[in-house]
RNA sequence: GGGCAGUUAGCUCAGCUGGUAGAGCGCUACAUUUACACUGUAGAUGUCAUAGGUUCGAGUCCUAUACUGCCCACCA
């Protein structure tokens, strides 16, 4: 076959990689080796389905395939398992960004709900996939198609949840209760190592809580200190030492005055601001992990809308944070707190994906606990992790990674010390949902889409499948105006509600307020007292909404109420409590009617948003109801002071059931209860300022019972807690009343009245509370159909597994897991693991390519996401299967443009690899990307760096066409020469002038060099030396050689010589050589020809020595002729006769004579050998030292 | 604050274990030659950031310093 002119690798490359995809030696399986070949596997970081491959990508493929083709090439058994990533968070950005910029939608998750936009995040991430995949392809990728996989295929997915589950039930995944990043923007959480930090500048306040208090802080978060529960001082210093321990209360205008504890802290500097550290648990990393050391309380001030919540205060509550931080230092200032502003530049956490300041808000949700003892074995995650890279896992040296270069070691080991819980779940919906169910769930769980600016959808985006429609009310909740009456002290709620001046100024207040936040609500409901429906009436009338009066949202009937709230009965009228029904009600009662009215309402208007005026109580009930509070806390919060007729109060109701959680002393109650076995739990009345009492307990709560250690009065955790719901509650006044009620052998603790008095009566206090204050009888049931998995308790709520749970009423957590959680399994999730739904924890289980291909030889990746993924496939890896993901890693920089830039769609500057392809041809662009980058570096990239290995190619393309083309010509002298039988490279030639072992010599030695940089991951050195080797050696000097001796024995060699450094430049040019290599053999495949061999005793350092002084003598001679002749124009058809007087090597000119009058276009004519160099030219002679 | 890189020709960068400074691009001159103008031949260009040290010998090893970039922590 002749080849054309020039080189179009358009023409080929795709003919090229069908025929090797046909071949099916990209499945190591086809390969034809020995069953004991070595194996050799890789698996691609498989790219994000967010978009098209960029030049990182064609970097990647281009290292990965360089070295798969030349492990394969070395006879290993070889395999790349392709694959693409779902990048959860990356994807469901990019494609709410864009259905946002297509101005069809405004918030695409409250607008779509979760199917609609999962659906079409679905079919965008398939595009997407299918064009990378098409464009791995076009890289000349050698991948095993059959292998290919997904992270979020159902194969990963039950990789995704066996992993999910085992670390469960190891205890290695917990739900918590702590500080998250939060984007609001994003309504998500995100890792710390998802923060990317911007450097802005910021104003720094310090301040006094109040006038009195010792201790000035400083902040750049003025807001959040209306959370704040201490004050944190380094224990050493001077000034503060004497208030450590001591604890005040200041009044900043939160909803409750804070306790400050001053506690002391190591870590605190005293010449940093004031020395001293206001600590916000709810709103700081590293002040939640001081209120776990000192027990602090914790005040969450902040809500997921970015907006303050009711703990920072009715002035607060529902501002922005912003809005709130100007109001607080205007509140410093007025009351002249404020002591110093200044401007200061620091380090602000935003999202990289969302692109807003990240939140730290307290939360629950799911995390990897990295210091915790893996059960079994003796090392948390973390050891496991570092582990590797020292020991090598469970101290074998075999299983030990080596990265290059090694420096990034440092790095790792550096992230590692400084790393915290891993949380995992994630609020978007593109991702691994939560292998959890929950039984009591229903409505908690379900996203509410209510926005940052304020907005609120109601419907629930996101009906569980075939599961129950989860409902909520949305209450914003109004105490009417007042009226003359209550103005004149007067509570006379029978009465009209004619409005005095102040009524009608609040009215207005309130209208105002409504409308300025543009509040608008399906329903208004008021209580059928006068007031009330006149409030409503005033302020929502206009509006032309419903207002519905029920009899259930009254004030309480003045009742009795019987013995619950002492100070109730002080009739200080600080509550509104008077006694004039006898038969009235107490504010349980109240609470009973108001939950029955809110239960009714939910069924008919879930979704709504609604609107209540009424009166103090009911808004108590719905405060105590929705918010699990007791009722003494929800009368503790004085509503007057709070202006509830401006901003109303807040509420969801969704029917939740409240979880207590109950200390038991004694393992055998303790299995009573578990057991089942009908009992009555009962308690006096509240001991003044203790904790729970029975009383707070409502039917329908959710108790979970701890057993409890009496001497420490601490939790035992190896008992799981177990949960029974409340069915009943009953109070008796006397222990006789409820023993008349109740047959003895219901109750399991004591047998008879004596009994129980007789333990009472050892407990002085408590007896005596049950004779003031009576008893509390509450009857359990089984909390529902609450299986979890084996290792887990049977009690427990939550049921965690690879497979939903049987059954009605289980709700599947909405949340998703963090992207790296599936990548992380990828080296062992794409070979078949888990083999079988019955694996067991701890105890790996292997599939053949398991077994075969894991650990995999080797990785590649960017330094970037080192700590994101490598780190991650560790952990897992390490965990699952006792096994290192790979046994080498080779980290790569990054590229950028040639202005060092990076590139990036925003900054205009992307180069389309494909594009590259198109131009100048794969290889080139693969070359390109190989040569000057050395491992973990960045790179420059830049087009014109292409256009040189294009040359390249069609350079190395033009060497082949010579040779076809000479060996045509020659073939009727030389019949043993034929360019399309094979026998061209017979390796029947012998080298016989000094050219040809020359060119053997070096060819042997670039074999021996390329092979060496391969095994030491040196590419770019390899392609160098070939692209040197091949142009300026081969093609400059063999070739024009070839061209003088002209006979059989040298085009032999020469094909010989060309078809060996095809074979070296293979890894890096698969096409172009692949092309050259079949058109010199049609029937064979380059991609798995051999390796070429050293042969040692072919390297000859004479020979190289005196080739390389006929070549300094050639070169000095051209040199001369040029300098000599001078100008255009020189004479080159007469040939120069010579006189070349020379320094040593004299005989070596005599015998090449003729190559050098060939090369040279001289004539020599005689050689003088000199004892002295002197380079002087003249005229006719050379003068020169060898 | 801790760490890691980099500083070599006009530009982009090699230079692995110390042994007389390299490549590509660009630039200059010549050449239309039968594989290739996506070419060939010849040529110019460097106190290898600075200062010390080790060594027979340092771009390479050690110690400081300066500048540039990156990572991590802090950011009250």
């Amino acid at each position: 076959m002749e080849l054309p002119k020039s080189y179009s690798p358009t023409e080929v490359e795709d003919k090229i990689y069908e025929r090797w995809e046909n071949s099916g030696y990209f499945n190591p399986d086809n390969l034809p080796l020995p069953d004991d070949a070595p194996i050799f596997s890789l698996m691609m970081p498989p790219p994000n389905v967010t978009g098209v491959l960029h030049l990182g990508h064609a970097l990647e493929n281009t290292i990965m395939d360089s070295e798969i083709r030349y492990q394969r090439m070395r006879g290993k058994r070889a395999v790349i398992v392709p694959g693409t990533d779902h990048a959860a968070v990356a994807t469901q950005a990019r494609v709410e960004k864009e259905l946002i910029n297509s101005g069809k939608y405004k918030n695409p998750r409250q607008e779509l709900g979760r199917e609609k936009l999962l659906e079409i995040i679905r079919e965008y991430s398939e595009n997407s996939k299918a064009t990378i995949l098409k464009q791995i392809r076009k890289m000349g990728t050698s991948c095993d198609w059959s292998r290919l996989a997904y992270t979020f295929d159902e194969k990963r997915e039950q990789a995704v949840n066996e992993m999910f589950v085992r670390m469960y039930n190891d205890g290695l995944i917990y739900r918590g209760y702590r500080v998250v990043n939060w984007s609001v923007k994003g309504q998500s959480t995100l890792s710390d190592d998802e923060l990317v930090y911007e450097e802005r500048q910021a104003k720094f306040y310090t301040f006094k809580y109040s006038p009195d208090f010792p201790i000035p802080i400083a902040t750049t978060r003025p807001e959040t200190k209306l959370g704040d529960t201490a004050v944190a001082v380094n224990p050493d210093d001077s000034r503060y030492k004497k208030y450590i321990g001591t604890e005040f209360e200041v009044e900043i205008g939160a909803a409750q005055p804070l306790r400050i504890k001053i506690i002391a802290d190591e870590n605190v500097d005293p010449d940093f601001g004031t020395g001293a550290l206001g600590v916000t648990p709810a709103h700081s990393q590293i002040d939640f992990e001081m209120k776990e050391k000192h027990n602090l309380e914790l005040i969450p001030v902040i809500d997921k809308y970015g907006r303050m919540t009711e703990r920072a205060g009715k002035e607060y509550a529902g501002l922005k944070v912003l809005e709130a931080r100007e109001k607080f230092v205007n509140y410093l200032k007025e009351n002249d707190l404020l002591i110093k502003e200044e401007e200061i530049s620091q380090n602000v956490g935003t999202s990289d994906r969302f692109g807003d300041v990240v939140e730290v808000i307290p939360m629950l949700q799911w995390f990897v606990d990295v210091n915790k003892q893996i059960p079994g074995r003796d090392k948390s995650l973390k050891d496991l992790m570092k582990e590797v890279f020292t020991t090598g896992l469970n101290g074998d040296a075999s299983q030990k990674i080596k990265i290059t270069p090694e420096r990034f070691e440092k790095n790792y080991f550096n992230w590692i010390d400084n790393l915290r819980d891993w949380c995992i779940s994630r609020q978007i919906w593109w991702g691994h949902r939560i292998p959890v169910w929950y039984k009591w769930a229903i409505s908690n769980f379900q996203d509410t889409t209510r926005l940052p600016d304020g907005q609120v959808s109601n419907e629930n985006p996101n009906p569980p499948a075939g599961g129950q429609k989860s409902k909520k009310l949305d209450i914003t909740y109004f105490v009417h105006s007042a009226t003359t009456d209550n103005e004149n002290g007067l509570r006379t709620g029978w009465n009209g509600g004619e409005y005095g001046e102040k009524g009608n100024k609040q009215n207005q207040e309130l209208r105002e307020a409504i409308a300025s936040r543009g509040d608008k609500y399906d329903m208004v409901f008021c209580s059928d007292l006068d007031r009330a429906r006149e409030t409503a009436k005033v302020v929502f009338g206009e509006s032309g909404v419903e207002i519905i009066a029920d009899p259930r949202l009254r004030e309480c009937n003045y009742g009795d109420l019987n013995g619950h709230h002492e100070r109730d009965f002080n009739s200080d009228e600080k509550y509104y409590i008077e006694h004039r029904h006898p038969n009235g009600e107490n504010a349980y009662d109240v609470e009973k009617r108001v939950r029955e009215f809110l239960d009714e309402i939910l069924e008919k208007y879930a979704g709504k948003k609604i609107a209540i005026v009424a009166h103090m109580y009911p808004q108590r009930a719905i405060d105590v109801i929705t918010n699990s509070k007791t009722w003494d806390e929800a009368i503790d919060s004085d509503w007057r002071k709070n202006k509830a007729w401006q901003a109303g109060w807040h509420y969801e109701y969704n029917q939740q059931p409240k979880i207590w959680d109950l200390k038991i002393y004694g393992k055998e109650t303790f299995e009573n209860i578990k057991n089942g076995i009908k009992r009555i739990e009962t308690r006096p009345g509240k001991p003044e300022g203790a904790e729970k009492y029975w009383g707070d307990f409502r039917v329908g709560d959710v108790v979970e019972f701890y057993l409890s250690d009496e001497k420490t009065d601490t939790k035992i955790y190896d008992i799981a807690p177990i949960r029974k719901v409340v069915t009943k509650i009953t109070h008796y006044q006397t222990l006789e009343d409820l023993f008349t009620n109740y047959k003895m052998s219901d109750i399991t603790t004591s047998q008879n009245v004596e009994e129980e008095k007789h333990w009472w009566q050892s407990k002085p206090g408590l007896y005596e509370r049950i004779e003031k204050y009576g008893i509390w009888a509450f009857e359990l049931g089984e909390a529902n159909g609450n299986k979890g998995t084996e290792a887990t308790n049977n009690d427990s709520e939550l049921y965690v597994g690879t497979e939903a749970p049987t059954g009605e009423g289980w709700l599947q957590d909405p949340d998703t897991l963090d992207t790296w959680f599936s990548s992380g399994l990828w080296t062992f999730s794409t070979l078949g693991w888990p083999a079988s739904a019955k694996a067991t924890a701890g105890k790996p289980e292997k599939t053949d390519d398991l077994e075969k291909f894991h650990p995999t030889s080797w990785m590649q990746m960017g330094y970037e996401i080192l700590f994101f993924w490598m780190a991650r496939m560790i952990l897992m890896s390490g965990y699952a299967l006792q096994e290192i993901p790979f046994k080498e890693v080779y980290i790569h920089g990054i590229l950028r443009d040639k202005n060092g830039k990076k590139f990036s769609k925003s900054a205009g500057n992307g180069i389309d690899p494909l594009d590259m392809c198109a131009k100048y041809g794969t290889d080139a662009l693969r070359m390109s990307l190989i040569s000057g980058v050395t491992p973990g570096n960045d790179a420059k990239f830049y087009e014109d760096k292409v256009v040189g290995f294009r040359n390249f190619a069609n350079k190395l393309w033009n060497i082949g066409r010579f040779i076809q083309l000479a060996i045509n010509n020659k073939q009727q002298t030389h019949p043993q020469l034929r360019s399309d039988g094979g026998q061209a490279t017979n390796n029947s030639w012998e080298a016989k002038t000094l050219a040809d072992k020359w060119i053997i010599s070096r060819l042997n030695n670039i074999i021996q060099e390329v092979t060496g940089d391969f095994d030491n991951y040196r590419f770019s050195l390899a392609a160098e030396k070939l692209y040197e080797f091949a142009w300026h050696e081969l093609a400059d000097w063999y070739v024009e050689i070839a061209k003088k001796q002209g006979d059989g024995n040298t085009y032999q060699l020469l094909t010989t010589v060309y078809l060996e450094t095809l074979k070296l430049l293979h890894p890096f040019m698969p096409f172009i050589t692949e092309t050259i290599f079949q058109s010199f053999e049609a029937d064979k495949m380059l991609m798995i020809k051999k390796w070429p061999e050293i042969d040692e005793e072919k390297i000859n350092a004479q020979t190289e020595q005196d080739f390389k002084a006929l070549q300094d003598l050639i070169s000095a001679i051209r040199s001369w002729r040029k300098s000599a002749q001078g100008g255009p124009g020189g004479n080159v058809e007469s040939k120069d006769i010579l006189k070349v007087q020379i320094a040593g090597g004299g005989e070596l000119v005599a015998e090449q004579k003729e190559l050098i009058d060939y090369l040279c276009r001289t004539e020599i004519e005689s050689v003088e050998e000199l004892a002295e160099f002197d380079l002087e030219v003249d005229e006719m002679k050379v003068k020169l030292v060898i």
